[in-house]
DNA sequence: AGCGCGTGTATACACTCGTCTACCTACACA
DNA sequence: TGTGTAGGTAGACGAGTGTATACACGCGCT
Protein backbone atom coordinates (compact mmCIF):
# COMPACT_ATOMS: atom_id res chain seq x y z
CA UNK A 1 0.00 0.00 0.00
CA UNK A 2 0.88 3.69 -0.40
CA UNK A 3 3.53 3.71 -3.30
CA UNK A 4 6.58 6.09 -2.69
CA UNK A 5 5.24 8.40 -5.19
CA UNK A 6 2.28 9.10 -3.74
CA UNK A 7 0.29 7.79 -6.51
CA UNK A 8 -1.89 4.62 -5.80
CA UNK A 9 -2.60 6.54 -2.00
CA UNK A 10 -5.83 5.64 -1.82
CA UNK A 11 -8.37 7.95 -3.91
CA UNK A 12 -11.09 5.86 -2.43
CA UNK A 13 -10.38 7.26 0.74
CA UNK A 14 -10.01 10.45 -0.03
CA UNK A 15 -13.28 10.72 -1.69
CA UNK A 16 -14.84 8.82 1.36
CA UNK A 17 -13.47 11.54 3.79
CA UNK A 18 -13.69 14.33 1.58
CA UNK A 19 -17.97 13.34 1.01
CA UNK A 20 -18.24 12.72 4.99
CA UNK A 21 -16.89 16.48 5.53
CA UNK A 22 -19.07 17.99 2.75
CA UNK A 23 -22.39 16.11 3.62
CA UNK A 24 -21.98 17.44 7.06
CA UNK A 25 -21.03 20.39 6.94
CA UNK A 26 -22.83 21.35 3.51
CA UNK A 27 -25.94 19.09 2.63
CA UNK A 28 -27.00 16.04 2.03
CA UNK A 29 -25.17 12.93 0.46
CA UNK A 30 -26.97 12.47 -2.59
CA UNK A 31 -27.01 16.65 -3.65
CA UNK A 32 -23.19 16.41 -3.55
CA UNK A 33 -21.44 17.22 -7.23
CA UNK A 34 -19.29 14.96 -8.63
CA UNK A 35 -16.95 17.77 -9.50
CA UNK A 36 -17.30 19.06 -6.36
CA UNK A 37 -16.49 16.38 -4.56
CA UNK A 38 -13.72 15.72 -6.40
CA UNK A 39 -12.15 19.32 -6.30
CA UNK A 40 -12.54 19.23 -2.63
CA UNK A 41 -10.50 15.20 -2.57
CA UNK A 42 -7.83 16.95 -4.96
CA UNK A 43 -8.97 14.48 -7.40
CA UNK A 44 -9.87 14.64 -11.07
CA UNK A 45 -13.61 14.10 -11.37
CA UNK A 46 -13.48 10.75 -13.44
CA UNK A 47 -11.88 9.35 -10.86
CA UNK A 48 -14.65 8.60 -8.93
CA UNK A 49 -16.32 6.72 -12.00
CA UNK A 50 -13.49 3.96 -10.94
CA UNK A 51 -14.44 3.39 -7.18
CA UNK A 52 -18.40 4.29 -7.26
CA UNK A 53 -21.23 4.00 -9.71
CA UNK A 54 -23.44 6.18 -8.10
CA UNK A 55 -23.92 8.43 -4.98
CA UNK A 56 -25.92 5.50 -3.24
CA UNK A 57 -22.67 3.46 -3.77
CA UNK A 58 -20.48 5.59 -1.90
CA UNK A 59 -23.00 6.57 0.94
CA UNK A 60 -23.50 2.78 1.27
CA UNK A 61 -19.94 2.44 1.90
CA UNK A 62 -19.87 5.08 4.33
CA UNK A 63 -22.79 4.07 6.41
CA UNK A 64 -20.63 0.49 6.37
CA UNK A 65 -17.67 2.07 7.88
CA UNK A 66 -19.07 3.74 10.35
CA UNK A 67 -21.41 0.98 11.48
CA UNK A 68 -18.53 -1.30 11.85
CA UNK A 69 -16.47 1.20 13.65
CA UNK A 70 -19.84 1.90 15.72
CA UNK A 71 -21.04 -1.88 16.93
CA UNK A 72 -17.45 -2.79 17.59
CA UNK A 73 -16.47 0.25 19.50
CA UNK A 74 -19.65 -0.58 21.27
CA UNK A 75 -19.73 -4.27 21.76
CA UNK A 76 -15.90 -4.00 23.12
CA UNK A 77 -16.37 -1.63 25.91
CA UNK A 78 -20.02 -3.30 26.73
CA UNK A 79 -18.89 -5.51 28.81
CA UNK A 80 -16.69 -3.75 30.93
CA UNK A 81 -16.07 -2.00 34.32
CA UNK A 82 -19.56 -1.67 35.15
CA UNK A 83 -20.63 -4.99 33.65
CA UNK A 84 -17.98 -7.08 34.63
CA UNK A 85 -19.05 -8.03 38.29
CA UNK A 86 -22.38 -9.83 37.84
CA UNK A 87 -24.79 -8.37 39.94
CA UNK A 88 -27.25 -10.28 42.47
CA UNK A 89 -30.67 -9.73 40.57
CA UNK A 90 -32.18 -11.08 43.91
CA UNK A 91 -31.08 -8.13 45.90
CA UNK A 92 -33.18 -5.29 44.72
CA UNK A 93 -30.81 -2.42 45.51
CA UNK A 94 -28.07 -4.06 43.86
CA UNK A 95 -29.76 -4.76 40.81
CA UNK A 96 -30.63 -0.97 41.07
CA UNK A 97 -27.56 0.32 41.68
CA UNK A 98 -26.48 -1.83 38.91
CA UNK A 99 -28.81 -0.50 36.06
CA UNK A 100 -28.06 2.61 37.09
CA UNK A 101 -24.18 2.32 36.22
CA UNK A 102 -24.93 0.54 33.31
CA UNK A 103 -27.40 3.01 31.79
CA UNK A 104 -24.45 5.95 32.76
CA UNK A 105 -21.95 3.78 31.12
CA UNK A 106 -23.63 3.26 28.10
CA UNK A 107 -24.86 6.71 27.60
CA UNK A 108 -21.42 8.17 28.16
CA UNK A 109 -20.25 5.33 25.65
CA UNK A 110 -22.74 6.49 22.82
CA UNK A 111 -22.35 10.22 23.40
CA UNK A 112 -18.84 10.42 23.50
CA UNK A 113 -19.08 8.18 20.53
CA UNK A 114 -20.92 10.62 18.73
CA UNK A 115 -18.69 13.77 19.68
CA UNK A 116 -15.67 11.71 18.38
CA UNK A 117 -16.88 10.66 15.06
CA UNK A 118 -19.63 13.89 14.54
CA UNK A 119 -19.16 14.50 11.24
CA UNK A 120 -20.38 10.47 9.95
CA UNK A 121 -22.60 11.10 12.70
CA UNK A 122 -24.38 13.88 10.92
CA UNK A 123 -24.27 12.06 7.40
CA UNK A 124 -25.90 8.81 8.95
CA UNK A 125 -28.54 10.62 10.88
CA UNK A 126 -28.90 12.54 7.62
CA UNK A 127 -29.50 9.56 5.33
CA UNK A 128 -31.61 7.68 7.66
CA UNK A 129 -34.67 10.10 6.91
CA UNK A 130 -32.99 11.35 3.45
CA UNK A 131 -33.98 10.63 0.42
CA UNK A 132 -32.51 7.55 -0.90
CA UNK A 133 -34.66 4.76 -0.23
CA UNK A 134 -31.14 2.34 -0.27
CA UNK A 135 -29.09 4.53 2.43
CA UNK A 136 -32.65 4.64 4.44
CA UNK A 137 -32.64 1.28 4.97
CA UNK A 138 -29.24 0.50 5.49
CA UNK A 139 -29.44 3.40 8.01
CA UNK A 140 -32.38 1.70 10.00
CA UNK A 141 -30.74 -1.55 9.20
CA UNK A 142 -27.91 -0.24 11.39
CA UNK A 143 -30.13 0.94 13.63
CA UNK A 144 -31.94 -2.12 14.27
CA UNK A 145 -28.45 -4.24 14.46
CA UNK A 146 -27.48 -2.03 17.49
CA UNK A 147 -30.58 -2.90 18.94
CA UNK A 148 -30.49 -6.69 19.04
CA UNK A 149 -26.67 -6.33 20.02
CA UNK A 150 -27.93 -4.53 23.22
CA UNK A 151 -30.82 -7.29 23.77
CA UNK A 152 -28.19 -10.08 23.20
CA UNK A 153 -26.36 -8.18 25.71
CA UNK A 154 -29.07 -7.92 28.18
CA UNK A 155 -29.83 -11.31 27.47
CA UNK A 156 -26.29 -13.15 28.51
CA UNK A 157 -25.83 -11.26 31.07
CA UNK A 158 -29.82 -11.40 32.65
CA UNK A 159 -31.30 -13.91 31.33
CA UNK A 160 -34.77 -12.52 33.00
CA UNK A 161 -37.53 -15.18 32.98
CA UNK A 162 -40.63 -14.00 31.56
CA UNK A 163 -39.64 -11.39 29.61
CA UNK A 164 -39.18 -12.87 25.85
CA UNK A 165 -36.46 -11.64 23.72
CA UNK A 166 -39.50 -9.90 21.70
CA UNK A 167 -40.27 -7.83 23.94
CA UNK A 168 -37.09 -6.90 25.13
CA UNK A 169 -35.80 -5.97 21.49
CA UNK A 170 -38.83 -4.00 21.24
CA UNK A 171 -37.63 -1.81 23.83
CA UNK A 172 -33.95 -2.29 22.44
CA UNK A 173 -35.13 -0.19 19.03
CA UNK A 174 -36.87 2.48 21.33
CA UNK A 175 -34.17 2.94 23.11
CA UNK A 176 -31.64 3.10 20.06
CA UNK A 177 -34.22 5.61 18.15
CA UNK A 178 -34.32 8.00 21.21
CA UNK A 179 -30.48 7.97 21.19
CA UNK A 180 -30.88 9.44 17.80
CA UNK A 181 -32.55 12.30 18.84
CA UNK A 182 -30.03 12.61 22.23
CA UNK A 183 -27.04 12.69 19.41
CA UNK A 184 -28.59 15.16 17.57
CA UNK A 185 -28.75 17.10 20.49
CA UNK A 186 -25.03 16.62 21.78
CA UNK A 187 -23.77 17.73 18.70
CA UNK A 188 -26.01 20.92 18.23
CA UNK A 189 -25.41 21.78 21.59
CA UNK A 190 -22.01 20.48 22.99
CA UNK A 191 -22.41 22.78 25.51
CA UNK A 192 -25.76 21.18 27.09
CA UNK A 193 -23.51 17.94 27.37
CA UNK A 194 -24.06 17.37 31.37
CA UNK A 195 -27.82 17.84 31.14
CA UNK A 196 -28.35 15.67 28.15
CA UNK A 197 -26.28 13.18 29.38
CA UNK A 198 -28.53 13.15 32.26
CA UNK A 199 -31.89 13.54 30.18
CA UNK A 200 -31.19 10.08 28.31
CA UNK A 201 -30.15 8.07 31.77
CA UNK A 202 -33.37 9.37 33.40
CA UNK A 203 -34.88 7.68 29.58
CA UNK A 204 -33.36 4.84 29.66
CA UNK A 205 -33.94 4.29 33.37
CA UNK A 206 -37.55 4.92 33.40
CA UNK A 207 -38.13 2.53 30.54
CA UNK A 208 -36.68 0.17 31.90
CA UNK A 209 -38.67 0.89 34.98
CA UNK A 210 -41.68 0.86 32.98
CA UNK A 211 -40.62 -2.61 31.25
CA UNK A 212 -39.82 -3.91 34.80
CA UNK A 213 -43.02 -2.90 36.33
CA UNK A 214 -44.70 -4.07 33.57
CA UNK A 215 -43.45 -7.64 32.89
CA UNK A 216 -42.53 -8.96 36.51
CA UNK A 217 -44.80 -6.51 39.10
CA UNK A 218 -44.38 -9.16 41.93
CA UNK A 219 -40.60 -8.24 41.56
CA UNK A 220 -41.46 -4.37 42.04
CA UNK A 221 -44.24 -4.94 44.38
CA UNK A 222 -42.22 -7.53 47.15
CA UNK A 223 -39.34 -5.40 47.14
CA UNK A 224 -40.00 -1.22 48.10
CA UNK A 225 -37.97 -0.09 44.93
CA UNK A 226 -37.29 3.77 44.78
CA UNK A 227 -36.59 5.08 41.59
CA UNK A 228 -33.05 6.76 42.12
CA UNK A 229 -32.81 10.65 41.69
CA UNK A 230 -31.32 11.87 38.81
CA UNK B 1 -58.13 36.66 -4.54
CA UNK B 2 -58.27 34.76 -7.78
CA UNK B 3 -59.12 36.92 -10.87
CA UNK B 4 -61.36 35.83 -14.39
CA UNK B 5 -57.93 35.27 -16.02
CA UNK B 6 -56.29 33.41 -13.72
CA UNK B 7 -52.81 35.58 -13.75
CA UNK B 8 -52.81 36.25 -10.17
CA UNK B 9 -53.51 33.21 -9.02
CA UNK B 10 -51.58 32.38 -6.17
CA UNK B 11 -47.99 31.77 -7.47
CA UNK B 12 -46.73 31.77 -3.54
CA UNK B 13 -49.15 28.57 -3.27
CA UNK B 14 -48.20 26.66 -6.46
CA UNK B 15 -44.58 27.21 -5.90
CA UNK B 16 -45.45 25.59 -2.21
CA UNK B 17 -47.43 22.66 -3.27
CA UNK B 18 -44.54 22.12 -6.00
CA UNK B 19 -41.81 22.27 -3.16
CA UNK B 20 -43.38 19.61 -1.35
CA UNK B 21 -44.15 17.28 -3.91
CA UNK B 22 -40.82 17.52 -5.39
CA UNK B 23 -39.33 17.22 -1.95
CA UNK B 24 -40.92 14.62 -0.47
CA UNK B 25 -40.18 12.17 -3.62
CA UNK B 26 -36.83 13.49 -5.02
CA UNK B 27 -34.30 15.25 -2.88
CA UNK B 28 -34.34 17.06 -0.04
CA UNK B 29 -35.51 20.93 -0.02
CA UNK B 30 -32.17 22.86 0.17
CA UNK B 31 -31.24 20.72 -3.31
CA UNK B 32 -34.07 21.81 -5.28
CA UNK B 33 -33.32 24.16 -8.21
CA UNK B 34 -35.22 27.16 -8.83
CA UNK B 35 -35.68 26.46 -12.26
CA UNK B 36 -36.69 22.96 -11.54
CA UNK B 37 -39.13 23.70 -8.83
CA UNK B 38 -40.59 26.67 -11.38
CA UNK B 39 -41.18 24.49 -14.00
CA UNK B 40 -42.85 22.23 -11.92
CA UNK B 41 -45.28 24.77 -10.83
CA UNK B 42 -45.92 25.99 -14.47
CA UNK B 43 -44.02 29.29 -13.62
CA UNK B 44 -40.96 31.09 -14.57
CA UNK B 45 -38.25 31.20 -12.70
CA UNK B 46 -38.30 34.73 -11.66
CA UNK B 47 -41.33 34.55 -9.83
CA UNK B 48 -40.00 31.98 -7.32
CA UNK B 49 -37.45 35.74 -6.13
CA UNK B 50 -40.90 37.52 -6.43
CA UNK B 51 -41.99 35.74 -3.12
CA UNK B 52 -38.85 34.08 -1.15
CA UNK B 53 -35.61 35.85 -0.68
CA UNK B 54 -34.24 31.73 -0.13
CA UNK B 55 -34.80 28.04 -0.13
CA UNK B 56 -34.77 28.38 3.77
CA UNK B 57 -37.48 31.01 3.35
CA UNK B 58 -39.73 28.44 1.55
CA UNK B 59 -38.95 26.12 3.57
CA UNK B 60 -39.70 28.16 6.75
CA UNK B 61 -42.92 28.66 5.03
CA UNK B 62 -43.75 25.05 4.49
CA UNK B 63 -43.23 24.19 8.29
CA UNK B 64 -45.11 27.28 9.34
CA UNK B 65 -48.14 25.56 7.67
CA UNK B 66 -47.71 22.15 8.51
CA UNK B 67 -47.08 23.21 12.07
CA UNK B 68 -50.12 24.96 12.43
CA UNK B 69 -52.32 22.56 10.62
CA UNK B 70 -50.89 19.89 12.80
CA UNK B 71 -51.12 21.39 15.90
CA UNK B 72 -54.87 22.56 15.32
CA UNK B 73 -55.63 19.52 14.58
CA UNK B 74 -54.63 17.72 17.52
CA UNK B 75 -55.74 20.16 19.60
CA UNK B 76 -59.23 20.29 18.17
CA UNK B 77 -59.78 16.60 18.44
CA UNK B 78 -58.12 15.92 21.81
CA UNK B 79 -60.50 16.65 24.41
CA UNK B 80 -62.48 14.77 22.42
CA UNK B 81 -64.82 10.69 23.03
CA UNK B 82 -61.88 8.95 24.97
CA UNK B 83 -61.00 12.33 27.24
CA UNK B 84 -65.10 13.79 27.28
CA UNK B 85 -65.92 11.64 30.73
CA UNK B 86 -63.86 12.82 33.16
CA UNK B 87 -61.96 9.71 35.24
CA UNK B 88 -61.73 8.57 38.76
CA UNK B 89 -58.38 8.63 39.14
CA UNK B 90 -58.28 6.63 42.30
CA UNK B 91 -60.05 3.82 40.87
CA UNK B 92 -57.36 1.81 39.27
CA UNK B 93 -59.00 -0.05 36.66
CA UNK B 94 -60.74 2.87 35.28
CA UNK B 95 -58.00 4.96 35.24
CA UNK B 96 -56.09 2.11 33.59
CA UNK B 97 -58.83 1.70 31.45
CA UNK B 98 -58.48 5.24 30.64
CA UNK B 99 -54.99 5.53 30.06
CA UNK B 100 -55.49 2.74 27.61
CA UNK B 101 -57.89 4.53 25.44
CA UNK B 102 -56.15 7.61 25.78
CA UNK B 103 -53.24 6.55 24.23
CA UNK B 104 -54.90 4.25 21.49
CA UNK B 105 -57.10 7.35 20.46
CA UNK B 106 -54.00 10.03 20.11
CA UNK B 107 -51.72 7.31 18.02
CA UNK B 108 -54.64 7.29 15.99
CA UNK B 109 -54.96 10.41 15.64
CA UNK B 110 -51.70 11.48 14.83
CA UNK B 111 -50.98 8.07 12.66
CA UNK B 112 -53.85 9.14 10.46
CA UNK B 113 -52.74 12.84 10.32
CA UNK B 114 -49.19 11.74 9.22
CA UNK B 115 -51.48 9.23 6.54
CA UNK B 116 -53.12 12.33 5.28
CA UNK B 117 -49.90 14.54 4.89
CA UNK B 118 -48.03 12.14 3.68
CA UNK B 119 -45.78 14.76 1.88
CA UNK B 120 -45.83 17.09 4.50
CA UNK B 121 -44.74 14.87 6.47
CA UNK B 122 -41.71 13.50 4.38
CA UNK B 123 -40.65 17.13 4.14
CA UNK B 124 -40.62 17.79 7.94
CA UNK B 125 -39.02 15.37 9.37
CA UNK B 126 -36.74 15.04 6.41
CA UNK B 127 -35.98 18.77 7.47
CA UNK B 128 -35.72 17.80 11.07
CA UNK B 129 -32.26 16.64 10.54
CA UNK B 130 -31.55 18.05 7.31
CA UNK B 131 -28.48 20.64 6.25
CA UNK B 132 -30.42 23.87 7.03
CA UNK B 133 -29.68 24.89 10.56
CA UNK B 134 -32.65 27.19 9.93
CA UNK B 135 -35.31 24.26 9.02
CA UNK B 136 -33.64 22.28 11.77
CA UNK B 137 -34.34 24.74 14.34
CA UNK B 138 -38.19 25.64 13.30
CA UNK B 139 -38.60 21.86 13.25
CA UNK B 140 -37.12 21.39 16.70
CA UNK B 141 -39.07 23.82 18.23
CA UNK B 142 -42.66 22.49 16.84
CA UNK B 143 -42.02 19.48 18.33
CA UNK B 144 -40.67 20.92 21.52
CA UNK B 145 -44.38 22.91 20.91
CA UNK B 146 -46.62 19.62 20.42
CA UNK B 147 -44.55 18.54 23.56
CA UNK B 148 -45.53 21.22 25.59
CA UNK B 149 -49.53 20.84 24.37
CA UNK B 150 -49.68 17.50 25.59
CA UNK B 151 -48.14 18.50 29.22
CA UNK B 152 -50.56 21.13 28.94
CA UNK B 153 -53.25 18.70 28.15
CA UNK B 154 -52.75 16.35 30.54
CA UNK B 155 -52.56 18.83 33.32
CA UNK B 156 -55.46 20.24 32.57
CA UNK B 157 -57.86 16.59 33.10
CA UNK B 158 -54.94 15.09 35.32
CA UNK B 159 -53.09 17.67 37.40
CA UNK B 160 -51.53 15.14 39.85
CA UNK B 161 -49.91 15.90 42.84
CA UNK B 162 -46.37 15.67 43.42
CA UNK B 163 -45.04 15.56 39.31
CA UNK B 164 -43.44 18.61 37.98
CA UNK B 165 -44.49 19.94 34.53
CA UNK B 166 -40.77 19.89 34.07
CA UNK B 167 -40.82 16.33 34.31
CA UNK B 168 -43.81 15.40 32.72
CA UNK B 169 -42.59 17.52 30.03
CA UNK B 170 -39.67 15.42 29.62
CA UNK B 171 -41.49 12.24 29.30
CA UNK B 172 -43.76 14.09 26.27
CA UNK B 173 -41.06 15.63 24.71
CA UNK B 174 -40.13 11.86 24.67
CA UNK B 175 -42.89 10.49 23.36
CA UNK B 176 -43.19 12.93 20.52
CA UNK B 177 -39.18 12.51 19.28
CA UNK B 178 -40.76 8.73 19.09
CA UNK B 179 -44.03 9.29 17.10
CA UNK B 180 -41.02 11.02 14.59
CA UNK B 181 -39.88 7.46 14.16
CA UNK B 182 -43.04 5.23 14.18
CA UNK B 183 -44.42 7.97 11.38
CA UNK B 184 -41.75 6.94 9.44
CA UNK B 185 -42.18 3.69 10.31
CA UNK B 186 -45.99 3.85 8.41
CA UNK B 187 -44.80 6.19 5.73
CA UNK B 188 -42.47 3.64 4.84
CA UNK B 189 -44.65 0.21 5.68
CA UNK B 190 -48.11 0.88 5.64
CA UNK B 191 -49.14 -2.22 4.96
CA UNK B 192 -47.60 -2.73 9.02
CA UNK B 193 -50.24 -0.29 10.13
CA UNK B 194 -51.56 -2.12 12.75
CA UNK B 195 -48.29 -3.37 14.16
CA UNK B 196 -47.08 -0.41 14.54
CA UNK B 197 -50.06 1.29 16.09
CA UNK B 198 -49.74 -1.55 18.44
CA UNK B 199 -46.00 -0.56 19.21
CA UNK B 200 -46.87 3.05 19.55
CA UNK B 201 -49.56 2.32 22.00
CA UNK B 202 -47.16 -0.06 23.98
CA UNK B 203 -44.32 2.42 24.50
CA UNK B 204 -46.31 5.09 25.62
CA UNK B 205 -48.16 2.47 27.90
CA UNK B 206 -44.87 1.48 28.76
CA UNK B 207 -43.29 5.00 29.70
CA UNK B 208 -46.12 6.20 31.10
CA UNK B 209 -46.43 3.54 33.44
CA UNK B 210 -42.33 3.75 34.38
CA UNK B 211 -43.09 7.44 34.93
CA UNK B 212 -46.15 6.30 37.51
CA UNK B 213 -43.98 4.20 39.39
CA UNK B 214 -41.19 6.27 39.68
CA UNK B 215 -43.08 9.04 40.54
CA UNK B 216 -46.25 7.81 42.14
CA UNK B 217 -44.55 4.15 43.74
CA UNK B 218 -47.31 3.71 46.54
CA UNK B 219 -50.49 4.46 44.20
CA UNK B 220 -48.71 1.57 41.96
CA UNK B 221 -47.92 -0.34 45.10
CA UNK B 222 -51.26 -0.05 46.92
CA UNK B 223 -53.24 -1.01 43.89
CA UNK B 224 -52.76 -3.86 42.47
CA UNK B 225 -52.74 -2.69 38.94
CA UNK B 226 -51.50 -4.79 36.08
CA UNK B 227 -49.89 -4.04 33.09
CA UNK B 228 -52.79 -3.99 29.93
CA UNK B 229 -51.78 -7.31 27.56
CA UNK B 230 -51.58 -5.17 24.11
C1' DA C 1 -57.03 59.94 -15.37
C1' DG C 2 -52.76 58.86 -13.86
C1' DC C 3 -49.58 56.40 -11.10
C1' DG C 4 -47.28 52.97 -8.27
C1' DC C 5 -46.90 48.45 -7.08
C1' DG C 6 -47.40 43.58 -6.89
C1' DT C 7 -47.11 39.85 -9.79
C1' DG C 8 -45.66 37.15 -13.71
C1' DT C 9 -42.81 36.82 -18.15
C1' DA C 10 -38.87 36.77 -21.78
C1' DT C 11 -34.28 36.82 -22.87
C1' DA C 12 -29.58 36.62 -22.17
C1' DC C 13 -24.97 35.58 -19.91
C1' DA C 14 -21.63 33.32 -17.53
C1' DC C 15 -20.92 29.35 -15.20
C1' DT C 16 -21.14 24.55 -13.43
C1' DC C 17 -22.50 20.11 -14.15
C1' DG C 18 -22.19 14.90 -15.63
C1' DT C 19 -20.08 12.19 -18.69
C1' DC C 20 -17.63 10.66 -22.97
C1' DT C 21 -13.16 9.56 -25.32
C1' DA C 22 -8.40 9.34 -25.11
C1' DC C 23 -4.15 9.05 -22.82
C1' DC C 24 -0.74 8.14 -19.07
C1' DT C 25 1.66 5.34 -15.49
C1' DA C 26 2.80 1.80 -12.13
C1' DC C 27 2.29 -2.48 -10.56
C1' DA C 28 1.34 -7.86 -10.76
C1' DC C 29 2.26 -11.70 -12.94
C1' DA C 30 3.43 -14.94 -16.71
C1' DT D 1 10.64 -9.15 -20.40
C1' DG D 2 6.32 -8.18 -21.90
C1' DT D 3 1.63 -7.34 -21.19
C1' DG D 4 -2.82 -6.67 -18.96
C1' DT D 5 -5.15 -3.96 -15.79
C1' DA D 6 -6.35 -0.77 -12.04
C1' DG D 7 -5.96 3.90 -10.80
C1' DG D 8 -5.55 8.58 -12.19
C1' DT D 9 -5.54 12.62 -15.67
C1' DA D 10 -6.88 15.91 -19.60
C1' DG D 11 -9.99 18.09 -22.49
C1' DA D 12 -14.27 18.73 -24.65
C1' DC D 13 -19.41 18.44 -25.35
C1' DG D 14 -24.15 19.75 -24.51
C1' DA D 15 -27.40 20.47 -21.10
C1' DG D 16 -28.96 22.81 -17.18
C1' DT D 17 -28.18 26.32 -13.60
C1' DG D 18 -28.73 31.08 -10.89
C1' DT D 19 -29.66 35.45 -11.69
C1' DA D 20 -29.67 40.26 -13.88
C1' DT D 21 -32.13 43.35 -16.93
C1' DA D 22 -36.08 44.68 -19.19
C1' DC D 23 -40.92 44.27 -20.25
C1' DA D 24 -46.29 43.44 -19.57
C1' DC D 25 -50.46 43.37 -17.10
C1' DG D 26 -54.12 44.43 -13.37
C1' DC D 27 -55.39 46.30 -9.31
C1' DG D 28 -56.06 50.10 -5.70
C1' DC D 29 -55.02 54.56 -4.91
C1' DT D 30 -55.69 59.74 -5.17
Amino acid sequence: MASSKAKRAGGKEKLMAAAMELAASTRSLASLGIRELSRHAGLNPNTFYRHFDSFDDLGLAMLGDLGVELRKGLREQRMTPALAPAPNVDDPDTALKYAQSVARESVRLVLEFVQDHRNAYIVGIRELFGSSPKLRAAMNELLDDMARDITEDIFAVLPVDGVSKRDLDEVAQIIVRQMVFFSMDIIEHPERTNEIHRRAERFILLIFWGALSAWLPETVAETQLQFPEI
